[in-house]
DNA sequence: CCGCTAGTGATAAAAGGATATCATTAACAC
DNA sequence: GTGTTAATGATATCCTTTTATCACTAGCGG
C-alpha cells in the first residue's frame, strides 16, 4: 500500500509551481536542503508517470522532463543559453495538414528554441 | 587538405537518398557489408556539419540525426512502432504568435509522432 | 507502542551515444 | 613508384542519464 511521505509531496509541490516541465536533477535541486535523494526524486517520478500524475516531456537536448498531467495542451519553449523549459498556451491550426497520406497522427509537439527573458536581458554581458 | 575517399562519397549518397535524417548507426547500417567503421561514419557526419553540408537533427528520442543541409524549411514525423523519422513539407502559419512577450524566438521544430505507412499496413499483426 | 514492510539515501553500475586512441591503410603530389 | 600524412577500423574510453542494490528508516494498521 502506498504511503504518505513529505518526499512526495515536496516533489508534486516543486513541478506544480514549476512554470515548465523539470528534469530529475532540476527537482533534486530545487529540493535544495532537503537531503531528498536523486535516486528517490527518480522513483516518485516514475511512480507519477505510472499512476497518470504526471506526464513525461522529452525535449531534443538533455533528459526527460515532468510535468503535471493535468495541464491543458501547450507547447513548449527552449531557452538555448540557460536550457530552461517554459510551456507556452495555444497551438497553431494546420498541424493536422501536415501529416503525409498514410500516416497515422497521434501527437505532436512544438518546440520553440531561443532566449528566454532572464537571457535576453543579461544580453551578450557574460555572467 | 582533405582527401576524396569512397567513405565520404558513401555517406553523402545514403543521407542524400533517405526520405528524413538518420542517425549515426542508421547510415553505418545503410552502408550494410562495405565495412567502414562507425567512428569513420561519425567522424564525417561531423565533418559534414562542420562544413556546413549537413545539419543536425534532434528529436525527442534517440541520438542526432543528420540531413542533407540544402532540404527546403521542413519538419518531421517519427514513427512511434519502428522508430523510423521522415521529413514532412510544409509549415503551419502562426508560430510566431505562440512565443510570449519577453522571449527570443530563433528556431522552432514540430514533431509528428504516430505511425507511418509500412507500420499502419503491418496493423497490430505483430511482425 | 509494535511490527511489518514500503520508502529512503548513498552509491555502484548499467545503458546508450559519442569520442579518443593507435597501428595500419591508402590518397595524392611529385 | 615513392613518400608523406590524412583517413580508416577496431575498440577502449568517456559522459550523461537512469536504474539497481542494500542496509537503514519511518508510515501506519493494529
Amino acid at each position: 500500500m502506498r504511503r504518505y511521505t513529505p518526499s512526495r509531496k515536496l516533489v508534486r509541490d516543486v513541478l506544480s509551481s514549476a512554470t515548465g516541465p523539470l528534469s530529475a536533477v532540476e527537482v533534486h535541486e530545487a529540493l535544495g536542503n532537503t537531503k531528498i535523494g536523486i535516486a528517490t526524486v527518480y522513483r516518485i517520478l516514475n511512480e507519477g508517470l505510472r499512476d497518470g500524475d504526471l506526464v513525461c516531456v522529452e525535449l531534443p537536448s538533455g533528459p526527460k522532463r515532468f510535468e503535471p498531467a493535468d495541464r491543458p495542451h501547450h507547447h513548449h519553449f527552449e531557452c538555448s543559453e540557460c536550457e530552461k523549459v517554459y510551456d507556452v498556451q495555444g497551438c497553431p491550426d494546420g498541424i493536422a495538414q501536415l501529416v503525409p497520406p498514410g500516416f497515422e497522427l497521434d501527437f505532436h509537439e512544438i518546440i520553440l528554441t531561443g532566449r528566454c527573458p532572464d537571457c535576453v536581458s543579461t544580453d551578450g554581458r557574460a555572467s
